[in-house]
RNA sequence: GGAGCCAUCGCCAAGUUGGUAAGGCCGUAGAUUGCAAAUCUGCUAUUCACCAGUUCGAGUCUGGUUGGCUCCUCCA
């Protein structure tokens, strides 16, 4: 299996630091507001990866964080006077609901910040005894990016001169590019952790890192294989991450790091900062998830992503052939899945993710089974080897796995479902009748109530439009 | 100001080591159908933003130009 890593900027042969097994830390959400698009994508994005490495023969250990203690957290604490468990366990639960909505299995391991306190004082307690670390006066602890001989490797960034800077400095800082690994409380009000250096809280970089240390067991020097997230987090995030690691542990954080690219509307980067979000409980409420998952995954992970109506419809045109086969083959069991489909599938996510071959391959197995279906209807083999081909899709992309009738059912109630057998019946009759304006009126009114119909040789069947 | 990414058919989008442009949507012709829909088949980029170079040969490499995006500040 191939990857992209982002350090090395090529595409690499993936070689675990254990064998058959693949260690993965992507970099989760900050926990104070509902989760967008782009949250979604980078979810989506891990969760192929997950499953290609597992269908590639790799054991899998994922984790994922959420960040629930934060500066942000801690003004919606004060402007909504709820505690910040109640904030950050209402969007932790939503966050999972969503990406549960979308097909994104969990994670085997996800910790929080306020659950890791005790690593995190560690770290930054032995980077302090390395003087590595800090102490200023206010009680804020920073890294001396100095001391980091390999501070930049994973950025490249050139080490500017401070002019350039537009970070405001603090004037107790050792060098402008220093950063905060602890930050001293600021009043009474302030959520704040006692440690052995100051009481206060954890800057937003040391988490990551002290939480790979206290979930995975290095190797070989690294802690884990790949280390993934947005592509916005390589710098100063995954710098500072690495940094942090590499001093505090002796060895790299990661074997490989991979970076997701953006969600954007009308060609600008999706997020809170431009109010352009589009939060995905609003998606949810007018998409279907599996062709909003199969959406977002349509386009390689390194690529920005132009959200698009018209092609989020294309999207469900491409999922619908699918079930229009699954639906033509149904009911029927599983055998085993075309040998040339599955390697080629393989193959395709195999060499990092490439998603759009997939996608191609998968929808010249529909051609290739409807065609076979054509001219042999019921050869029952190749019903069932479809199938299984439909089920390895499930596994491998998280997409076709439903029940095909219910799937081009959806939002139809009961009471339409009645109304639409009945005109459907009345049609027949029609039709039997060869009053072909009566049966053609009829169409038209179920055409009205978004219903499509498509007559087969084994009767009526009709599809939600 | 510094660093980086990207530019392929009307739209979306593939294209490892350079070797003669996947796939989907749309459109179109046909098979099928009472007509449709669904399904199948055919057609649909001498060309990869532009200019120059390297090469027997470049979408793929080098240099430049133009345009778009991202990071350097919280961010998936």
């Amino acid at each position: 299996m191939y990857i992209y890593d982002s350090i090395q900027k090529t595409k690499c042969h993936f070689e675990p630091i254990r064998a058959n097994e693949a260690s993965l830390y992507v970099c989760g959400p900050t926990v104070y507001d509902n989760a967008h698009l782009g949250h979604a994508r980078s979810s989506l994005a891990f969760d192929l990866l997950s499953r290609s490495l597992e269908a590639h023969g790799y054991r899998v250990t994922m984790a994922k964080n959420f960040t629930d203690i934060d500066d942000k957290i801690i003004k919606k604490v004060e402007q909504t006077g709820q505690t910040m468990e109640e904030i950050t366990d209402f969007y932790i639960d939503r966050y999972l609901k969503e990406m549960a909505l979308l097909g994104v299995k969990r994670a085997t391991i996800e910790p929080k910040a306020t659950q890791s306190l005790h690593a995190i004082e560690e770290m930054i307690q032995t980077l302090l005894d390395k003087d590595i670390a800090y102490l200023i006066s206010s009680g804020d602890v920073y890294f001396d990016t100095s001391k980091d001989a390999s501070y930049g490797s994973i950025s490249h960034r050139v080490s500017d001169e401070e002019s350039q800077s537009r970070v405001a400095h603090t004037s107790q800082k050792r060098n402008p590019k220093d950063f905060a690994l602890w930050k001293a409380c600021k009043g009474s009000e302030d959520i704040c952790f006692d440690t052995a250096f100051s009481s206060g809280r954890p800057g937003w970089h040391i988490e990551c890192s002290a939480m790979i240390e206290k979930h995975f067991e290095a190797k070989d020097g690294y802690s884990i294989d790949i280390h993934g997230g947005g592509a916005d987090l390589l710098f100063p995030h995954h710098e500072n991450e690495a940094a942090q690691s590499r001093c505090s542990t002796g060895h790299e954080v990661a074997k490989y790091w991979m970076h997701n690219g953006f969600v954007q509307i009308d060609g600008e980067k999706m997020s809170k900062s431009l109010g352009n979000s589009f939060f995905l409980k609003d998606a949810l409420e007018i998409y279907d998830a599996e062709v909003l998952r199969y959406y977002l995954n349509s386009v390689h992970y390194r690529n920005d992503f132009n959200f698009s109506e018209v092609e989020l419809q294309t999207s469900k045109k491409r999922l619908d052939k699918l079930y229009r086969l699954k639906k033509r083959i149904s009911p029927t069991s599983a055998s085993s899945a075309n040998k040339v489909f599955k390697k080629a599938l393989l193959d395709a996510m195999g060499d990092d993710l490439n998603i759009s071959i997939a996608l191609a391959k998968i929808d010249e197995m529909v051609a290739l089974g409807n065609d076979g279906l054509d001219s042999n209807p019921k050869d029952k083999a190749l019903k069932k080897e479809l199938y299984a081909n439909i089920e390895m899709i499930d596994t491998l992309l998280g997409f076709g796995g439903r029940e095909p009738f219910s799937y081009f059912q959806i939002g139809v109630d009961e009471q339409l479902k009645a109304q639409i057998e009945t005109l459907l019946e009345e049609r027949n009759e029609a039709k039997k009748a060869k009053d072909f304006v009566r049966s053609d009126a009829i169409r038209d009114r179920l055409h009205t109530l978004g219903v499509a119909i498509m007559d087969t040789p084994n009767g009526t069947v009709w599809e939600k439009s």
